[in-house]
RNA sequence: UGCCCGAUAGUGUAAUGGUAGCACAACAGACUCUGAAUCUGUUUGUCAAGGUUCAAGUCCUUGUCGGGCAACCA
C-alpha cells in the first residue's frame, strides 16, 4: 500500500552511505553497487541479522545495484539443510529479493583450491603439522611475537605434494592445515601465518562428501566477495581486525579487491543475538523452538505478530554506526505499535474474565451492536458484535473500592460499555474465600449503541464479551525474554540462563467475539484496550489460540502495581 | 604493559568548521465511545584537559573510559 513512497526525503547520511557516496564520487568500482548478505547456515536468523540484511539490500537498492544472499557455509560440522531453508524463507519475509543471486561459498571451493595452490606456488602458503595445542603456543600472545613453524620453509613442491594429499583424504582429521605464510611477529594475530584449509571429514549440507578439506572464514570469504564482484562487502565490528587480512589475499592474489566495511551489531535489551545461545535455548527446551515467540529470531517474531514493515522500520530508525550500543526494547515495540494501528482490525476480548450480569436485561434477549473495524481506516468498514445478558469483562476494570481516578467500574459507578450501553454497578457476588466472582448492574434502555442519552458525562469505557457467544480460547501473553536489561554485564561465571524470565511466557484462558474466533493463523487484531494479538498456528477449529504481540500503551497507573 | 576501533540527553541517533536537532522513554496538559491513537508542552547532552581557528561536537595532542582481537568458528 506504500510501495511508492517509502523512501524518505532526506535519509539518513550514516557512514556507509557516506563511503558509498564518495566511492561512486571517484568511481572507485565504476559507480556499482553491488552487496551480499553472507549469514552461515548454523542457526536461525534474528532481529540483528535484520539490521545487516536492511543495510546489505538496502543499499543495494538504493543505488540501483543488486545484493546476493550467500551461504557461507565453510564449515560443514555446523551447518544444516534445515538453516539453509530457514534462512531463504525469513529473508523472503522480511521483504528482501535476491533475484537470481543466491549463492554458496561451497561452490568455489574448486576455486579456492586454486588459489590456494597459487599461494603455494608463491611460495606464500605451506603445510603445518603443528596440533592445535602447539600452534597455540607457537602463534603468541597480542604482546608478544610468535614463533615460526618448524614446517614454514618446507620446499614448494612438498608443500604442493601434502596438499595434494590433504585434499585425497590421506590424513586424518587435525593431522596438518595449510597455512598462509605472512608474519610471526605480527601485533595483529590474524597475520600470524593463518590457517587456510583444515582436514574435516565431514558431510557437508551441500557438497555432500565432495571434499574433505574446508578453507577457512578467512582465506574463503574475501574471494568469495571477489568472485561475486562485490563492491562493499558490509560486516560486523569484530571483523575489523580481520581486514587486513582479507586485503592481503586479494592483493597477494591479484584478485578483485571489494571494499569491508565495519558496522556495530545491534544488541538489544532484555534479550540475547548471539547464536550459540539462542541454539541452547532451542537445544535444551529453555523455549519451544526457534520461532517461540520469546525468541528474538526472525520466525519468532513472525509468529508473535510482528510485521516485516515494523522490523524494517526498526532497522531504519536504529541507525548504523560503528560504536556499540544497547537499543531499548521499548523502540522495537513503538515500531510494531505504529504499524499494527494502522492497519490492524479492532475486535474485543477478555483475558481475565469477570462475569458481568446485566439485571434489567432479558435473560434470553440478545441483539448485536455495530463496531468499527478500524478507526484508522474508515474504508475497513465495521462489523457486529452480538450483546446479551450475561458477560465477559475484564478482571482489572473493576474494583470493589475503586481507588481515586479509577475510570471503570465499581460500586455505584457507570460506565459504557464499548459500542453497547451505560451499565451502572448495583453489587457483586463473592465465593466463599470473598473474592468477586461476578458484578451485577443495570443497563440504561436509552443507551443503546453507547451514547449518551441525556448527554451526562461517563469517563469510563470498557470493553465486553457476550458469554453466550463468546469463543474460548487460549492467550499466550509475552514479556521480556531475560529479567536483566544487558545480557553483557551478566558477572563472569553466571550463567545467563538463569537471567531467564519466568515470566516471559504466561497462558491464560480468554474469550474472544465470534469475529475474532474464524481468522486464520496469522490473523492480527488489536483486542481493544489490551494490546495487540496474532493467531497462533496451534489454534484449533473452535479454539483458537493467540498470541500478544505487544501490550496497547497505558497511561493508567494502578495503585501498587509493577511499572 | 601489544594492536585495532570508538565516545553527543535515560536510550538510539543527526549536525561533514558556522544556531546542538530528531525519535524512543519519562512527565504534564488537550481531545477521546480504546486511560489507545492524535495534538501541545516540559525535563535531560557534546568524556576530560590543552592546542589550532574569527568560530570546534567536528581538526591536532595527551589522558580517561568502553568495545574488539590470542578457534584448525563465522
Amino acid at each position: 500500500m506504500n510501495e511508492g513512497q517509502q523512501e524518505k526525503s532526506s535519509p539518513n547520511l550514516h557512514f556507509v552511505r557516506q563511503i558509498i557516496a564518495e566511492d561512486n564520487q571517484s568511481g572507485k568500482f565504476g559507480g556499482r553497487v553491488c552487496t551480499r548478505f553472507p549469514p552461515e547456515p548454523n542457526g536461525y536468523l534474528h532481529i540483528g541479522h535484520a539490521k545487516a540484511i536492511c543495510l546489505d539490500f538496502g543499499m543495494a537498492q538504493e543505488h540501483g545495484g543488486q545484493c546476493h544472499l550467500r551461504m557461507d557455509d565453510t564449515n560443514p560440522v555446523k551447518e544444516d539443510v534445515e538453516y539453509i531453508e530457514a534462512i531463504e524463507r525469513d529473508v523472503r519475509w522480511l521483504g528482501f529479493d535476491w533475484g537470481p543471486h543466491f549463492y554458496f561459498a561451497s561452490d568455489y571451493f574448486g576455486r579456492m583450491i586454486e588459489c590456494a595452490v597459487q599461494l603455494i606456488k608463491m611460495g606464500k602458503a605451506y603445510v603445518c603439522e603443528l596440533s592445535a595445542e602447539e600452534w597455540k603456543e607457537y602463534r603468541g600472545v597480542p604482546t608478544r611475537p610468535g614463533k615460526e613453524s618448524p614446517t614454514r620453509n618446507r620446499s614448494v613442491a612438498d608443500n604442493l605434494d601434502l596438499f595434494d594429499r590433504m585434499r585425497q583424504g590421506e590424513f586424518p582429521d587435525g593431522f596438518c592445515v595449510l597455512r598462509a605464510k605472512i608474519d610471526m611477529a605480527s601485533p595483529n594475530i590474524h597475520m600470524r601465518d593463518p590457517v587456510l584449509y583444515r582436514i574435516l571429514h565431514a558431510a557437508h549440507p551441500h557438497t555432500g562428501d565432495l571434499w574433505c578439506v574446508y578453507p577457512t572464514y578467512d582465506f574463503a570469504h574475501g574471494l568469495e566477495d571477489s568472485f561475486e564482484q562485490i563492491t562493499h562487502s558490509i560486516c560486523t565490528l569484530e571483523f575489523e581486525v580481520h581486514r587486513p587480512l582479507y586485503d592481503w589475499f586479494l592483493e597477494t592474489l591479484g584478485l578483485y579487491h571489494p571494499q569491508q566495511i565495519e558496522f556495530a551489531r545491534l544488541n538489544l535489551s532484555y534479550t540475547v543475538m548471539s547464536k550459540r545461545k539462542l541454539l541452547e535455548l532451542v537445544k535444551e527446551g529453555l523455549v519451544r523452538g526457534w520461532d517461540d515467540p520469546r525468541m528474538p529470531t526472525l520466525c519468532g517474531l513472525r509468529r508473535r505478530g510482528y510485521t516485516p514493515e515494523s522490523i524494517r522500520a526498526f532497522c531504519d530508525v536504529i541507525g548504523v554506526t560503528k560504536f556499540n550500543s544497547l537499543t531499548d526494547l521499548a523502540l522495537l515495540e513503538h515500531c510494531v505499535r505504529e504499524d499494527l494501528n494502522k492497519r490492524s482490525w479492532r475486535v474485543m476480548g477478555v483475558i481475565k474474565p469477570l462475569k458481568l450480569v446485566i439485571e434489567n436485561y432479558p435473560a434470553d434477549g440478545e441483539e448485536t451492536f455495530e463496531a468499527v473495524n478500524n478507526p484508522e481506516d474508515p474504508s475497513a468498514g465495521t462489523h457486529r458484535v452480538p450483546f446479551s445478558r450475561e458477560l465477559w469483562i475484564e478482571q482489572d476494570d473493576f474494583m470493589e473500592m475503586p481507588q481515586k481516578k479509577f475510570f471503570r467500574l465499581a460500586p455505584g459507578q457507570e460506565v459504557r460499555l464499548r459500542y453497547a450501553c451505560l451499565v451502572t454497578c448495583t453489587g457483586v457476588v463473592k465465593n466463599a474465600a470473598g473474592e468477586v466472582v461476578e458484578v451485577r448492574c443495570t443497563y440504561d434502555p436509552l443507551s443503546r449503541g453507547g451514547t449518551s442519552p441525556d448527554g451526562r458525562k461517563v469517563k469510563g469505557t470498557i470493553h465486553w464479551v457476550s458469554a453466550r457467544h463468546a469463543m474460548a480460547s487460549e492467550m499466550r501473553l509475552y514479556d521480556r525474554l531475560f529479567t536483566v536489561e544487558n545480557l553483557a554485564d551478566l558477572p563472569d561465571g553466571k550463567d545467563f540462563r538463569e537471567a531467564l524470565n519466568p515470566a516471559a511466557l504466561t497462558v491464560v484462558p480468554g474469550f474472544v467475539e465470534p469475529s475474532a474466533g474464524q481468522a486464520v493463523a496469522g490473523t492480527r487484531f488489536q483486542f481493544e484496550r489490551i494490546g495487540y494479538f496474532s493467531v497462533d498456528p496451534d489454534s484449533k477449529p473452535g479454539f483458537p489460540v493467540f498470541n500478544r504481540t505487544v501490550t496497547l500503551k497505558d497511561s493508567y497507573k494502578a495503585v501498587g502495581a509493577p511499572a
